[in-house]
DNA sequence: TCTTGACCTTCCAGTTGATGGAGACTTTAT
DNA sequence: ATAAAGTCTCCATCAACTGGAAGGTCAAGA
């Protein structure tokens, strides 16, 4: 199977694959004109990074889901703490996005915004570190 | 004011400051040693990069919050639309990340995290594209 | 047979928002 | 006088690709 039939039945982009060759997550066997050939193995891994990355894991972890993945030998408690590790980076995004969220709110809020040149959420940003404790010179 | 001091009173670090010279972000006087020389002006521009940075404004927002904060002509709607438009940015990775969050906590269910090398969340990894309506070959 | 177009190849650059380090200067403190 | 700390510029690196240029290959139609 050549690329742009491996990037159709993975949902990856011709260019993401090549990429994963690149930095040596997959490797591809090669055709007599020089083109990758991909085999089922190959794709299963393709298809098992795709599902991972829209997981959100990163590509070391992937690395390491492939592996883990290739091992018949492993144990599902070291799958289930990479994926622990994952879900622990995803909360703490939505976090610190939710807080973002509700600063952003409160700002939003308080703006008229009309033809005025006074703006609550520009004085929001100028005005929140004048009490800092540092004096200026 | 030189870099270090205005890296502590704007809560930016030294590289970031002249980062943000570098990209045309602000501007920075010259003393005769070649240092750096900030003033009161380019204070306040460090301080609203830094707060507007915090609450997940790209930098080229950033350059056009710095454009309104600049002029007294601005209307306030313009900064609205501007915090807005950074809102629902925000919202949206919330909701890709929460629906991440769920994907993940169903696979962490599922897995019973043992010495055995079965493991649900690599058969969730490896099976969710299997049903596809595209051909292997 | 020729040509057109769709593939494929490699390599280089750019994205976002910085951060790290080398090597060289200046300033400050002891 | 010397050492430490601060500053300068320039280059490289991170994640995870994406885009484009320049060129080779392959299948189909006139």
């Amino acid at each position: 199977m050549n690329i742009g039939r491996a990037a159709k039945v993975t949902g990856l982009s011709v260019k993401t694959i090549r990429y994963y060759e690149d930095i040596g997550l997959i490797d591809a066997d090669r055709a007599e004109n020089g083109y990758r050939d991909f085999g089922d193995r190959q794709i299963t891994q393709l298809r098992l990074l795709a599902q991972a990355r829209q997981l959100g894991f990163g590509l070391e972890e992937c690395r390491q889901l492939l592996d883990l993945n290739a091992d018949p030998d492993r144990a599902s408690r070291d799958v289930l703490a990479l994926a622990v590790r994952n879900l622990d980076a995803v909360q703490s995004k939505i976090r610190q996005l939710r807080r973002l969220e509700g600063e952003l709110e409160t700002l939003i809020r308080q703006c008229r915004g009309d033809d005025d040149p006074d703006c609550a959420i520009l004085d929001g940003l100028n005005g929140a570190l004048e009490k800092s404790a540092i004096p200026a010179e």
